[in-house]
DNA sequence: TATTGTTATACTCTATAACTATA
DNA sequence: TATAGTTATAGAGTATAACAATA
């Protein structure tokens, strides 16, 4: 029990520095390249992105306003409701996007490079078994 | 490798949400957490507690005070050099830790229930020789 | 001169509460 | 009234640079 908590635990430090590593690579921060992936899937409002990210409205205002100020994203008003907004990714936030992505999950795989191919799809199935058993969402991000 | 990589992310999700939720629990923040757990060893020194912790000095400084405004550490000064100080648990510190460190071990380690004992026990072989492999230190986290 | 630790400053991320505008 | 989003405010965590005291 004690050895699986401390692997957890391990395993967890060395994927959030492997993907704040990519992240500075790539001139986003943790939660920004967090947030472009997500965007990759398409424009969202505010309110839906809080619940993909897990995050409070105020703290998304905030989130945007400095990737907007990147020129990761832009805020565009939605036609069907006048008190909302759409945000997209630009150009630049999408060229960003999928070099993270791109980088993240090659280094994240690399990870399992020390074990044998067997051992990798075993590996790889628990994982998946694990998140899906807990109900962790699919996006690609921490938090 | 897509596959791998989101199960990574997902699983230190999952695990970081643990994290926090054990912490919160216990009325710590996840790195106060992790600070309490290093200090369960011994005192330390500012400078051995910054690599340890893998943040700067300036930043300790301020995790210290924190701590130490909570009751949870005190700092003594080092007999043996004027300069410097010796971060130690107090009497509500270790035990606030303990609290942690049993509930995130029994926590994590829960995590694996939905596998066969089978399964479990190479997952766990394998997570030790990922984080082994790529020279995640121990003493991160619980022990 | 080198090391130990703090201070000053600045930025990101986060939340709660109060607010505006629209539905 | 309820929802979408922002603003105000506060606090944790992080870093760089400048500084003090001691080795």
């Amino acid at each position: 029990m004690e050895q699986v908590a401390s692997g957890l635990v391990r395993l967890t430090f060395l994927v959030q520095s492997v993907y704040a590593e990519v992240g500075c690579g790539c001139e986003l921060t943790p939660t920004q390249a967090q947030m472009l992936c997500v965007l990759r899937e398409g424009p969202k409002g505010m309110a839906e992105l809080c619940g993909v990210l897990g995050v409070e409205r105020s703290s998304l205002t905030g989130l945007v306003d400095r990737a907007e100020r990147s020129g990761l994203v832009v805020r565009t008003p939605d036609p069907t409701d006048r008190r909302a907004v759409k945000v997209a990714l630009t150009e630049a936030g999408d060229r960003a996007a999928r070099e993270f992505h791109e980088q993240i999950t090659s280094r994240l795989a690399a990870l399992l490079d020390d074990l044998s191919p067997t051992e990798q799809v075993r590996f790889s199935r628990s994982l998946t078994r694990i998140v899906t058993a807990a109900g962790v969402p699919l996006a690609i991000g921490p938090h």
